[in-house]
RNA sequence: GCCUCUGUAGCUCAGUGGAAGAGCAAUUCCGUCCUAAGGAAAUGGCCGGGGGUUCGAAUCCCUCCAGGGGCACCA
């Protein structure tokens, strides 16, 4: 508060006789940034494109934003953490790519465009730039002669191109399908947007399901490259979103089977992952809302298809929260038909029963309920039999007895052993075991048992080998304005005629006269001066489609337009994609785990296969930052926590918030800015500032002459913060640097002095790690120093060797594990000679005493323990 | 319920078999015309609990407790 004060007089009466402006120790971030900006601007030392720079190259991305409003607090440590990687790697001699832009179609933007009655675009392009302005101020280090915003049509003409190439594939194709439908922004969603609550992502809204036509694109194609792929990022990838996206493929590997029902002609298919129960089977059961069901029961006596038709209605009914509850008892209705069980003949009841899902597998399921949970309390609820095929007690080969014969003998059974009848306890025996009740099968282990009967089945030709996933293709219609129109042309015929790419743009119309109002179809469908066109085969009339693409297109193959976002004449240059793809490091939350970076892995596949890439994973590695808190929960103005950017940039200045963002902890960890304190940052960045302003050496001076100590210190420096940086330990580097001016602070004030050549290098190291953290204040300092701007651009100093190891060290002795005594040795000291200087120091002596060495350990050059035990 | 990560100073975190650390905050002192800045010093710890392995454990093993995250009727 009170800097802030301090600083506006100071600007305002910058020509006046301020004592400030003679008292060059004081450190006023505002005149700092008002200082550099400018100089930047100027040498643009962040450009990456020059065909001739020789360096190595890094490709550092930070996931780019949504244009609502001004920047916050999350973009300030997103940003705050991507540019320290960005700036680190330039330190270490590459030609860093670190583009900006916006991805700037989407709901947002439309639904403030209808609240204020103005053109989405203005309100767009107007956050686009006030974002840009704080960007810049914030001094990111991006390539500003990169920018794109995927809603300029320059971008999306190449969205669509991508459809285009999809749609020649047959890898976006349109079905009639159960959808989920955002009853608050009347559209429909990707199952990837709705949330485990079943609610929608973005609005929030209960999401329904509908039934429609709409486009998707075949991720599930992709189904078992994406999962597989994963295994190439371990270690790279943070392990939580690797899982997630395992999860969330969810393939299962089992087999199909075939059974008879009787009275039909075809066989229903059920998919398991446990073909090795198959004997267990005691019912079927078939998910109520399929189509299977309604045809099971078409020809049933009126009361069975009373009974079902009631039970499908209280189905419908129970909300999705209902149905995602565990643990709600289980319902089902008898359809009074019956299943053969393909490998003993057996008849088997089908039910139908919620439990079950239509969308997954086949829809219907053989019931093993002594060795399914869901089963067995499904069997439980309806008396129906429970067989156990598998004996979990008796112990497969290899395997850990479940009893021991010590425990046999005293009669002490542990209890958590597992007891044999499910019907008593309630519980399924999921585990291993032997077969049983099983015919052939008999005394095999699972895994043996299921190898046999998939080979049985198939022999047969009543089952075989199967997977089945839990992902679903990629709903990308949206009924919305501000997205890509989707390029294809209905015909009066019902065809669909690609727009040809010659054509493409298919640019959206102006809004004046559209109303954009959600109401369930498209806005676009009503521009009939946009909407009606001649069928480009035969000239007859036609509507284009009226759909847009949900946003994730967009941001699906983004970071490949950055090599050239200028280019008019394709999506972007293999050539380039050659030389900077895939990204090095991308940064972004965690919060597009799945959304987007499934999308995007799942589009550079498919460009893989199109011949246009030469990689298969768009991202090498990725850092997910957290989220910034306050008072411990997500901000927001209606809790009335939210800490407003802008006044803490004015407040503290942004160098002191940037270092704030990368000091709070690591930087996957959440941060409550009630825990931090940016005032301290700004009070150590005017500590290190100052450390600039004393050295009175010049930068000619020979390192050598400076003191040994604080020379060791800044070479240790020197060494451990590469290592620090590429493990993301920013805020234990920033802890690192505090030492360092700490050390060099007493070493001018009462060591060698500030004219002494290792204040000077000191001084140099800790302005050039500032830089990763604090550009201003290094940039300052550096200037300070007598160097050039930019110091971004300076190369981080290679350590001395000799410089790294110490003269002497320390050697501990214990004696009973409790240090005794201290010994001055050469780092080079044998285990003999430090043993001999242990036995003789005096307070070893005296605390062994009279009692009996039994024992001398020796680890030169760090410590001896000697153990003793009392001689008598 | 299953999987996973984390428990070290008031706070945020280093330390992964060999002396319990850093920064911040708090405290005291010095200093300054005032305020803010600045300098110095000292304080602060059953390393979540218990058990084990070892000459030696924050570190390895077992177990319990607490917190976070992910998944959860997916056959």
């Amino acid at each position: 508060m009170n800097e802030r004060h301090v600083a506006h007089e100071r600007d305002a009466a910058s020509d006046g006789d301020n004592r400030f402006e003679n008292d060059e120790r004081h450190y006023d971030f505002a005149a700092i940034q008002d200082k550099w900006l400018p100089v930047w601007d100027e040498l643009k030392p962040f450009r990456s494109g020059d065909p001739a720079d020789k360096r190595p190259r890094k490709y550092v991305l930070d996931m780019f934003p949504y244009p609502s409003g001004d920047l916050h607090m999350g973009h300030a440590e997103a940003y705050a953490l991507g540019d320290v990687i960005a700036r680190y790697w330039r330190q270490q001699g590459f030609n860093v790519l670190h583009p900006i832009g916006w991805d700037s179609f989407g709901l947002p933007a439309e639904n403030a465009a209808i609240k204020r009655g103005i053109d989405p675009r203005e309100w767009t392009y107007d956050n686009i730039e006030q974002q840009r302005t704080s960007m810049r101020r914030y001094a990111a280090s991006f390539d500003w002669d990169r920018v794109l915003h995927t809603s300029d049509p320059e971008y999306y003409k190449w969205n669509q191109w991508l459809f285009l190439k999809m749609y020649e594939k047959g890898l976006a194709y349109r079905k009639d399908s159960w959808v989920n439908w955002d009853p608050v922004d009347q559209t429909v969603l990707a199952n990837e947007q709705v949330l485990p609550d079943g609610t929608s992502e973005r609005s929030g809204a209960l999401v329904v399901k509908k039934k429609l036509t709409q486009w998707y694109l075949k991720i599930t194609d992709y189904a078992d490259r994406l999962l597989d792929d994963l295994n190439q990022l371990e270690g790279s990838w943070p392990s939580k979103v690797l899982s997630m996206q395992r999860n969330w493929i969810g393939r299962s590997i089992g087999a199909d089977v075939d059974f008879e029902v009787e009275g039909r002609a075809e066989k229903v298919t059920v998919f398991t992952t446990r073909p090795d129960t198959l004997h267990g089977a005691t019912f079927m059961v078939v998910a109520p809302d399929s189509e299977l069901a309604a045809e099971l029961v078409s020809g049933a006596a009126p009361d069975v298809r009373t009974s079902f038709q009631e039970y499908l209605e209280f189905v419908q009914k129970s909300s999705e929260i209902d149905r995602m509850t565990a643990d709600r008892p289980k319902t089902g209705v008898f359809l009074n038909r019956y299943a053969i069980n393909p490998v003993n003949g057996e008849r088997l009841p089908i039910w139908a029963a919620d439990y079950v899902l239509a969308d997954y597998g086949h829809g219907a399921v053989m019931a093993v309920p002594a060795h399914d949970q869901r089963d067995l309390d499904f069997a439980l609820a309806f008396d129906l039999p429970i067989r156990v095929v598998v004996d979990t007690n008796a112990p497969v080969t290899g395997a850990i007895p479940v009893i021991t014969a010590e425990q046999l003998e005293s009669g002490e059974l542990p209890d958590d052993i597992e007891p044999l009848d499910p019907k008593t306890t309630g519980v399924a025996l999921a585990g291993e075991g032997r077969m049983i009740n099983s015919g052939s099968l008999d005394g095999l282990s699972k895994r043996t048992a299921i190898q046999r009967i998939i080979e049985r089945l198939e022999s047969e030709g009543t089952g075989r080998a199967a997977k089945t996933y839990r992902i679903r293709d990629w709903l990308i219609s949206r009924q919305r304005y501000w997205g890509t129109p989707i390029p294809i042309i209905h015909g009066q015929d019902g065809s669909l005629i690609p727009v040809p790419e010659d054509q493409l743009p298919v640019v959206l119309p102006p809004t004046e006269g559209l109303d954009l109002q959600p109401k369930g179809q498209s806005p676009l469908g009503a521009a009939e001066d946009w909407v009606n066109v001649a069928n480009p085969l035969d000239g007859t009339p036609a509507r284009r489609d009226p759909d847009t693409m949900d946003t994730f297109v967009d941001s699906s193959w983004y970071f490949l337009r950055f090599l050239d976002p200028n280019d008019d004449t394709k999506a972007f240059d293999p050539a380039e994609a050659e030389k900077w793809a895939p990204v090095d490091q991308y940064v972004g939350g965690v919060t597009h785990a799945i959304l987007h970076l499934l999308y995007a892995r799942f589009i550079t596949k498919v460009l893989f296969d199109l011949g246009y890439v030469s990689f298969t994973e768009p991202f090498s590695a990725l850092l997910n930052q957290g989220m910034v808190l306050m008072d411990g929960s997500a901000m927001s103005k209606s809790k009335g926590n939210l800490v407003r950017l802008s006044e803490q940039l004015d407040e503290h200045g942004v160098d002191a918030i940037r270092l704030t963002m990368a000091f709070a902890g690591p930087p996957e960890d959440d941060i409550d800015w009630a825990d931090v304190s940016p005032a301290a940052s700004a009070k150590f960045l005017a500590r290190a500032w100052r450390i600039a302003q004393d050295v009175t050496s010049s930068p000619d001076i020979d390192w050598k002459t400076g003191d040994l100590s604080l020379r060791r210190t800044t070479h240790r420096f020197l060494a451990e913060i590469p290592g620090l940086v590429e493990a993301f330990k920013f805020n234990v580097v920033v802890a690192k640097i505090m030492e360092l001016v700490n050390v060099t602070r007493k070493a001018i004030d009462s060591g060698p002095g500030a004219a002494d050549a290792a204040v000077r290098e000191s001084a140099e190291a800790i302005a050039m790690a500032l830089n990763l953290f604090a550009p201003y204040t290094a940039e300052d300092m550096w200037s300070q120093l007598g160097y050039p701007p930019p110091v971004a651009l300076a190369q981080w100093r290679k350590p001395s060797p000799n410089l790294l190891v110490d003269d002497s060290i320390t050697a501990v002795v214990q004696v009973d594990g409790k240090v005794r005594d201290r010994l001055e040795v050469s780092p080079k000291i044998s285990g003999d000679e430090l043993e001999a200087l242990a036995r003789a120091s005096a307070s070893v002596i005296r605390s062994v005493g009279d009692r009996e060495i039994v024992n001398v350990i020796v680890r030169a050059p760090r410590i001896v323990n000697i153990a003793t035990r009392s001689a008598g």
